[in-house]
RNA sequence: CGGGGUGUGGCGCAGUCUGGCUAGCGUGCUACCUUGGGGUGGUAGAGGUCGCAGGUUCAAGUCCUGUCACUCCGACCA
């Protein structure tokens, strides 16, 4: 395409409120705009790199056998009430009614229509196991929409669906899943994790997300350093700990007057003794359904420090906030000196496993400045789950090497779904012996709007865009330096002709602007090669530019197709 | 939802505190000239209901009330 043509837009200021290089460069380099909270239009340029990461993905999923389909965006409402979930999304969900009154949802994912779409039309273990996809627009009304393509309102994702008659084959649709989705990330060009995950609100038994590793990831992953373990935070396991530390000698269990020590650092400070033998007591608020909450108590050891969504699963919430000072004491709990000890009647508590068997501890006594020395927990009858956040520099839970922390964005997460939606739903089929059985599902989603992000956030450098082979919207960009001389037109010209006729996809920038302001374009907009016909045209030389690095080299302007399409 | 901020030509901003005449600046845009390997230089132009509604005043971008939108931090979130 002729760039005279072609509608980008290019500014050499950033929107003022873009933080991100991926969100500054991609409206710099004019590829999106933004047209309000958390929606944005894609221009020519945006439009060309997003089919190339639709394409990549329909190319390998389709090799794995999943067949795409395209379901209705405006979904009806009796769909969602029939799986529960037209409550339970929440705000997320955007609704509204039709001119007779009827209510519609905006889909936010497709579980319900494509359950629905295959307990009409499957009936027999004959047609199992079937993969169906979607690469299609969602809406989801996000509480705090930012980061440009990052977290967007309006985005478009492929989610994909498996139906298989057992749950050993479900794993293997799972697996398959996997494999696919690494041979899509791996040919974006793109440093990527797969990490174990916590299923959130969608459920099921196992699930994976895909990270791609960037400081700007708002999830936080931990990785190992000598395996290939990797996790969310949400989900990490980690070696069970062996402190060094002396443990307290303790003779005897009772109160101890402990004034105005409130902390872990303090507490620690007071005794002498090390946090690992301290109990710390979290109490957070957790929310259930129908506007039900109460207060819980986490106890774990004073070096931990607990993780929330872990907490959150351990009570069965579906969230968990702060609790306040005024909540805590109508609960007859004293901030600062809470504690497994001398709990009031009826009290919640959760112990994360690091304190099971554990002895010679040291706890709030449930009682203002005083604390209880002593506590022991070995035969007690209590509630444990892992409740810790995984901190740098822990133990690999696989082999012998140290954990830490990267941050992550999540453009992949498949799930092991198990009849969660088949059975509430109905969607059955018979089996060999004509017995009707749930499906057993898998559901696999990639954020493919959110990927052209996630590509420049690890592609970039401080002038621009670095698009990788797969996604580029062209693979070269042609800088015909100055249009008015006629044989560099006539060269550029011929160049662009011979490079398309052999299916190159070519931009040729034949503006009549200065040398200078088509480089910063080139640069800004990030095509992976360019070729400059400009004053060495005369010696018959042009030069070759890659976009990464920035090389330049000079080359035979009668050899430049070829060079042109090796380095393709 | 809690706490801040901002709405003024396409974009980025000043002006508002302390009301006053044709609302400025940079950039972009149009035309012509100039320049031609790193966002040339110049001349002349086009382009604004100052977010919206109401109020105070002789007079409102500026003061008051309400409202909407956007945005940042937090909480939340395949």
């Amino acid at each position: 395409m002729r760039f005279t043509q072609l509608l980008i837009p290019t500014t050499k200021e950033a929107p003022s409120d873009a933080v991100l290089p991926s969100h500054i460069y991609l409206t710099r380099a004019g590829y999106i705009q933004s047209i309000g909270s958390g929606l944005y239009n894609f221009l020519p340029l945006g439009k060309r790199v997003l089919d190339n990461v639709r394409q990549v993905a329909k190319e390998e999923l389709d090799k794995a056998g999943c067949q795409e389909v395209d379901l209705a965006f405006v979904t009806p409402a009796s769909l969602w009430e029939e799986s529960g979930r037209f409550e339970k999304y929440g705000k997320e969900l955007l609704r509204f009614k039709d001119r007779k009154n009827n209510d519609f949802v905006l889909g936010p994912t497709h579980e319900e229509m494509m359950v629905n779409l295959v307990r009409q039309t499957v009936k027999s273990y004959k047609q199992l196991p079937i993969n169906l996809y979607q690469i299609k627009t969602k809406f989801r009304d996000e509480i705090r929409p930012r980061f440009g393509l990052m977290r967007g309102r309006e985005f478009l994702m492929k989610d994909g669906y498996s139906f298989a008659a057992s749950e050993e084959d479900m794993k293997g649709d799972f697996d398959l899943m996997e494999q696919t989705y690494s041979r899509i990330f791996e040919r974006l060009g793109l440093d990527y994790r797969i990490v174990e995950a916590d299923s959130g609100a969608i459920g099921g038994s196992g699930s994976k997300e895909f990270m791609v590793i960037a400081d700007s990831g708002e999830d936080t992953i931990v990785i190992c350093d000598s395996c290939d373990y990797g996790a969310n935070i949400e989900a990490a396991q980690r070696a069970v700990v062996c402190t060094e530390a002396e443990e307290p000698e303790i003779s005897m269990s009772s109160k101890f007057k402990t004034e105005g020590v409130k902390t872990i650092e303090a507490l620690s400070a007071f005794f002498h003794v090390d946090p690992y033998y301290l109990v710390k007591t979290v109490a957070m608020k957790a929310l259930y359904d129908e506007g039900e909450s109460k207060i819980v108590l986490f106890a774990l050891r004073g070096s931990d420090k607990l993780e929330e969504t872990k907490a959150c699963n351990a009570v069965g919430a579906n969230e968990l906030t702060e609790a306040s000072e005024e909540e805590l004491l109508s609960e007859g709990l004293v901030p600062g000196f809470m504690g497994p000890h001398a709990l009031p009647e009826g009290s919640t508590i959760v112990y994360d496993e690091g304190l099971r068997e554990g002895k010679s501890l040291i706890c709030g006594a449930n009682e203002t400045d005083y604390h209880f020395v002593g506590f022991d927990l070995r035969g007690v009858e209590a509630a444990y789950h892992d409740l810790v956040a995984v901190q740098a520099g822990d133990g690999c839970p696989r082999c012998s090497g140290k954990l830490k922390h990267t941050k992550g964005i999540e453009v992949g997460h498949i799930f092991q779904l198990g009849t969660q939606y088949s059975a509430p739903l109905h969607a059955e089929f018979l089996d060999e012996n004509g017995k009707s059985k749930p499906f057993v599902m898998g559901t696999y989603g990639i954020g493919i709007s959110r990927l052209l992000a996630a590509i420049i956030e690890q592609h970039h450098d401080d002038k621009g865009c670095i698009w990788t082979k797969a996604s580029a919207p062209f693979a070269v960009h042609i800088i015909v330096s100055n249009i008015k001389k006629e044989e560099e037109r006539e060269a550029g010209e011929k160049l662009y002709e011979t490079l398309q006729s052999k299916g190159v996809q070519v931009l040729l920038d034949d503006r009549k602007e200065r040398f200078g302001f088509k480089m910063k374009d080139f640069e800004l907009i990030g095509i992976p090669l360019a070729v400059v016909i400009g004053r060495n045209l005369t010696e018959g030389k042009v030069e070759i530019v890659t976009r990464d690095g920035l090389v330049k080299e000079e080359i035979e302007a009668a050899e430049i197709v070829n060079e042109v399409l090796r380095r393709l």
